[in-house]
DNA sequence: ACAAAAGTGTTCGAGTTACACCCATGG
DNA sequence: CCATGGGTGTAACTCGAACACTTTTGT
């Protein structure tokens, strides 16, 4: 690729680092966000927790190592789950005391109803706010994660993703002060997000309780 | 690492993918948006036009890679320079037709000054609307960092680094405006350029032409 | 009838936008 | 003295934040 290469083969032949595809999988259960992790059953860090992750394939697309990772190691459908790349880390090049790794990072959605609904699911859940000891430099990219995850909620509607399919408003209001981890005031909530015009109000209520029903909503665009 | 690898060896002598880092060098000439690029002297796209990219060599941190491309392609000393990692293409196999490559993306930011300073630029500038025919899928990347940029700089202040260190506010201006690609307000831009507190009026102007002198800021961060 | 969550509008302040004239200089 | 870009304030509007009561249901 440049004339900094001695010779030309040297792409060929040159030592390389590993690449690897790490996924940092959110979800919602019992009103607190969660992260999917895995148990190490092997060194390094055997019995630690780790993120989902999986080394890319020489005929690999990124995506396609992403998805397998959520799949082989969690077991769930990743068609099921909305995923975005996040950050490349490698930086340090001791992340993995193996061999040199520089780790795509990806955040992905689960919503609730998808969780529940696959049986074979290997994931362990842990609270954000209680994560158990760590593989690699997988707390700092958790972090990471979540801050960006704070930040980007704020400002779109994707949110969306972590819900079933039908949910009333009272419901999605608790998703977002799950992720913000703060109240919102009902009436701006409602305001603000009947106005991206992004729920289509299905004409059918869910009664819980000895209180009034709730309308209940679907996001218009399909997944 | 994964009880989804036949060997544990295979981490050592799986078929790797290569990783390259790619910079997108953006720097403001004759008020218009300027990308840096380099020249092709070999196959493949030989005589094409490419951006300053390096791979990764197994000691390498990223970031020093990225400075590295810069360095030894433009002959640019990369401590003058503002850079920030953008994206990771490596979902098309064939991005790079030798061997299969992911590519970290950089975008980096080069003021006016410096360009003229060092003497021994290898760069050759275009114009972001008037790009040359150019190598792998590098087109699609400098859109990519282009509608980053402008996303950026709307909400943020790191315009700055494309500035001399003493400049005017209508020059300011001028950068904004050529990479949002829009006339700004002069009265609101300086009240909010002025409100954020990161410039320091240096008490010194600047003459030219037959009008009255402009007063010379600094931006109080050093680098 | 009462408890419990659903649903609904208005006011206030802050920040953004639009807009026009005087100032200082060189030629 | 005039042409040129530098420099300045105010009014209108928009958007987000705060805030309280009525409705509908189950028990």
């Amino acid at each position: 690729m440049t004339p900094t290469l001695p010779f030309l083969d040297e792409i060929y032949t040159a030592k390389k680092p590993a690449i690897a595809v790490d996924v940092v999988l959110f979800t919602i259960k019992n009103d607190e966000l969660h992260v999917g992790l895995t148990k190490r059953e092997e060194e390094p860090f055997l019995g630690k927790y780790a993120l989902p992750g999986r080394f890319v394939r020489y005929d690999e697309p990124i995506e396609t190592t992403a998805k397998l990772a959520l799949q082989l190691k969690g077991g769930i459908n990743p068609e099921t789950v909305f995923f975005e790349q996040l950050y490349a880390f490698g930086q340090d090049l001791n992340r993995d005391t193996r061999i040199r790794t520089i780790s795509l990072v990806y955040y992905a959605l689960l919503n609730i109803e998808q969780l529940n609904k696959s049986g074979k699911n290997k994931f362990q859940w842990f609270s954000t706010y209680k994560l158990p000891l760590l593989a690699f430099d997988h707390k700092q990219i958790i972090d990471y994660a979540l801050a960006n995850l704070r930040e980007k909620i704020a400002h779109s509607a994707f949110a969306f993703q972590l819900m079933p399919q039908e949910f009333t408003l009272t419901e999605l209001q608790n998703a977002y002060e799950t992720i913000l981890d703060q109240k919102l005031d009902k009436r701006n909530f409602r305001k603000k997000i009947l106005e991206l015009h992004l729920l289509k109000d299905i004409k059918k209520q869910k009664s819980e309780g000895a209180h009034r029903p709730a309308a209940l909503y679907s996001f218009i665009r399909k997944r």
